[in-house]
RNA sequence: GGCGUCGUAGCCAAGUGGCAAGGCAGAGGUCUGCAAAACCUUCACCGUGGGUUCGAUUCCCACCGACGCCUCCA
């Protein structure tokens, strides 16, 4: 079975194929970096994560490109966000852009989002994103205003092809004129001139000024990825107007077309509206990892489509974390159980694993469907469970496949089952001191010294370590 | 007003033209010194109304509702 994906383009899933085969080409909008990442693009780039991996697991070369914005997104105002931060803050803009692509590299780092292979600055970009515009200008796709440069929409025909809205549909009453220098107001901006004291400004042959904000991603997507390539994705909510203006440009200067899937992920939302700094009813990413396991967080994530919105609400987390507990714990008993396996026999669970990782395989080539997946992993562990409580003996082949599959589709593909952490200095000494107290405990229990028993138990569990008392002895796990 | 997405059990959610995954919560049970975990059993006629079909939750239409975008946000 093909990887299938939903491209946005066409609004219909469809099968993938590279430009180049076994090679992915793929651009994902970045962040502006003018404030602390929140949940919602924890979202988007947990998902755009998940995919990458899953592609690479699938035996992709993946060259995986996603921005950092840190000049010319405007707020309405027509302040640049990152100089407004700047003011407030008292620093230089290029500071302020350091410490939240910073703040932001951390968080994606300890949600175990796997990192972009390069990320490329807006404003380290600045003479590739005056050269398109150049051409643009040379090709009659824009003009020269008194105030900047501007596409000009009216030239490209195909404009909103990707949202699906034809600007003469749409309500013009609202939208008001930005730059006098503007012939429609649908028309945006390329290069901004900016006035004497604007902070940020570089020469370009209009004038000193800086670029607009969809120019960036036009101009880096197509210096490392070229003019045609794979996969962009990003936010659905940057459908219109961002995403249109990069096709118009690119397609317009490059002559071919742009992008030929688009993935689009579906908003984060709290009480039912979107999680955005507008609205202020956003958690940070920090605070979420205060409270939550990043494997928490992800599979949060992932049990609704990435396609579709999922709500926050800590309720939910909770419900995720119990369903993650349930995977973690059979992952950590399969390798508890591996330390001292009878060696012997053949993997009896041959035919299990195979079943459920070829659904694991269907569902994420279905679309990257990672709820699906996830219920294929609850399955398995449910079969799994069965398996270590019957009783019998299980072989170290069985569990090694057991725990092959779980690191495997859980840890690589997912990002969600953690690696086997009994190895370092630290953590064997502990493990051997914990052993060492459920050691003791056990003659507690065996000359029915519950009292005893129990206050190690207890003492252990306000550690944060939780004891378990099975048939074949006494296991725990880190809380 | 325009464009678009969505509406499945108490909650989250996948999915299919032919008896509706999975997780959380709940109920009962097994195991256990107790506990924890696990396992077993139990829990839905898929927003409303039409249409197409032998048969629709799944396709089409209408309506209702929610949300997103149209203005900065992943």
């Amino acid at each position: 079975m093909p990887l299938r994906v939903y491209n946005v383009l066409q609004r219909e899933k469809v099968d993938f194929v590279p430009l180049h085969e076994g090679k992915v080409n793929m651009y994902v909008c970045g962040p502006t970096v003018y404030d602390h990442s929140h949940l919602g693009h924890a979202k988007a780039y947990i998902s755009f994560d998940m995919i990458v991996r899953y592609l690479r697991f699938s035996g992709y070369d993946v060259l995986y490109v996603q921005n950092l914005t840190d000049v010319g997104h405007l707020l309405e105002s027509g302040e640049d966000r990152i100089l407004k931060k700047a003011r407030q803050a008292s620093a230089l803009p290029m500071q302020i852009a350091e410490t939240y692509a910073r703040s932001y590299f951390a968080d994606m780092d300890a949600l175990g989002v796997v990192r972009p292979d390069i990320s490329p600055r807006a404003s380290a970009h600045i003479p590739e994103q005056i050269e398109m515009i150049e051409t643009l200008l040379r090709k009659g796709h824009a003009y020269v205003a008194e105030d900047g440069v501007y596409f000009d929409v009216s030239s490209w025909p195909e404009y909103g092809k990707l949202s699906r809205r034809r600007l003469e549909e749409q309500e013009t009453g609202s939208r008001r004129l930005k730059g006098s220098g503007k012939r429609s107001p649908e028309d945006f901006a390329l290069w901004i001139l900016a006035p004497e004291d604007h902070i940020l400004q570089w020469n370009s042959p209009w004038g000193r000024g800086y670029p607009g904000w969809h120019i960036e991603c036009s101009a880096m997507s197509r210096k490392y990825l070229g003019d045609t390539f794979d996969i962009h994705g990003g936010g659905i909510d940057n459908i219109f107007p961002h995403n249109e203006c990069e096709i118009a440009q690119s397609e317009a200067a490059n002559g071919v077309p742009f992008a030929r899937y688009w993935l689009l992920v579906g908003s984060l939302t709290v009480n039912g509206q979107k999680m955005s700094k507008s609205l202020g009813n956003f958690v940070t990413i920090k605070d979420a990892l205060a409270r939550y396991r990043p494997e928490v967080i992800r599979t949060f994530m992932f049990q609704a489509h990435y396609t579709n919105p999922i709500d926050f609400s800590d309720e939910a987390l909770r419900a995720a974390e119990r369903g993650w507990e349930r995977l973690a714990s059979a992952v950590r008993l399969v390798r508890s159980r591996l330390r001292n396996a009878p060696e012997e026999g053949e993997n009896t669970f041959a035919q299990v694993i195979r079943a459920h990782r070829e659904q694991f395989i269907a569902a994420m080539d279905d679309d990257f469907n990672a709820p699906a997946a996830l219920g294929v992993l609850q399955a398995f562990t449910g079969e799994v469970n069965k398996l270590l409580n019957s009783g019998e003996p299980v072989n170290k082949a069985t569990l090694a496949a057991i725990e092959a599959l779980y690191s495997d589709l859980g840890g690589q593909v997912l990002g969600i089952i953690p690696k086997d952490e009994a190895h370092g200095v630290d953590m064997r000494l502990t493990d051997a001191l914990i052993r060492l107290l459920i050691e003791i405990r056990a003659q507690a229990r065996a000359e029915k010294n519950f009292a005893r028993a129990d206050q190690i138990r207890n003492q252990l569990r306000a550690l944060g370590v939780i004891l378990e008392d099975r048939p074949e002895g006494t296991t725990y796990r880190l809380e």
